[in-house]
DNA sequence: ATTATAGTTGCAACTTAGTTGCATTTTTGT
DNA sequence: ACAAAAATGCAACTAAGTTGCAACTATAAT
């Protein structure tokens, strides 16, 4: 979602999707659309710094309005902190890394419909909405970190 | 995992994974084993009643405990809650299903490695240690509940 | 231009999950 | 029975997220 992002692409999210258009909503979606990793809510209030600080409860709000409009999706992440990332067509959902050493979580390889189709053994008496797959372990730079300190003759953590 | 769990079992497990085997420690267990569906850990304390009354941090502690030697698994549900379920040979991870209406969270067919092996396309310099698939919409419940609800002329909600 | 109206924001207060430090109690090994 | 080690309970804390309400802002009608 990195690829140079302009002011005018937020005007136009929100335009379609009905909602309109204060300097706070374009604020919080500039920043979505710039992150190229999924966002938690403390990110996203980091970034909302000088004239463009928002207060928590409208930051929720925000999202709470553009996640029911499909304009982001929420990633359930472990360790108890949502992360969010914009939901368009050219990002489908995908599974995720979650690193249980420092909490990064990156995007990974979309999966085919018919791939995740075939892993949905719900009753049929559910209705599916949503499918969230979480892969956690040690991130890259975590395990040269690792490594790092073991040669360097210390402990593990 | 509910086929009538009795004490032994609990004491086996703890035995096995070279715990010491405290009534707070037990208690929870056969909670745990006598479950027929993951709990978290509000329910788990409304369970532990009268004379096995137990601190919430100690719960807290035990469940960490057991999760690290690998007794039970976490189950990273949507809403902020974490479910746990046992961790055992004829209980092999498999995808959760999560209603977006009452939070009820139940167990799915487990996927054969091979199944879940091709939906994990992490980049190799990951370690993955943990894959959590978690599917939510409406139970069979809720929706019966909402379809009688429109049945009798009320609206949504 | 004035005013009514609905929608949005900020603030304060609250709830709930989970954690940390420390004193007291319980297990365990001798 | 006893000492060392481990486990528990309590109080206090952090951090995520929610709710109610008053103040503000855009819009639409008069
Ligand atoms: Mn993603
Ligand atoms: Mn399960
Ligand atoms: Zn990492
Ligand atoms: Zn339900």
């Amino acid at each position: 979602m990195n690829n140079n992002a302009t002011d005018k692409d937020g005007l136009n999210i929100l335009q379609r999707a009905d909602i309109s258009k204060t300097p706070q909503r374009l604020a919080v979606l500039n920043i979505l659309l710039k992150s190229t990793t999924p966002l938690n809510v403390s990110c996203v209030r980091e970034l909302l710094t000088g004239k463009n600080r928002i207060d928590r409860v409208t930051v929720y709000r925000i999202l709470s309005l553009f996640k029911q409009r499909g304009i982001i999706r929420e990633i359930t992440s472990t360790g108890g902190v949502n992360f969010i990332e914009m939901a368009t067509q050219e990002n489908p959902v995908h599974p995720h890394f979650s690193c249980r050493s420092c909490g990064m979580l990156s995007c990974l390889e979309p999966l085919t419909f018919s791939q995740s189709h075939q892993l949905i053994s719900a009753k049929e008496d559910y209705s599916v909405d949503h499918i969230e797959i979480n892969i956690s372990g040690i991130c890259s730079g975590c395990r040269n970190a690792t490594m790092l300190q073991k040669q360097s003759g210390k402990g593990e953590q």
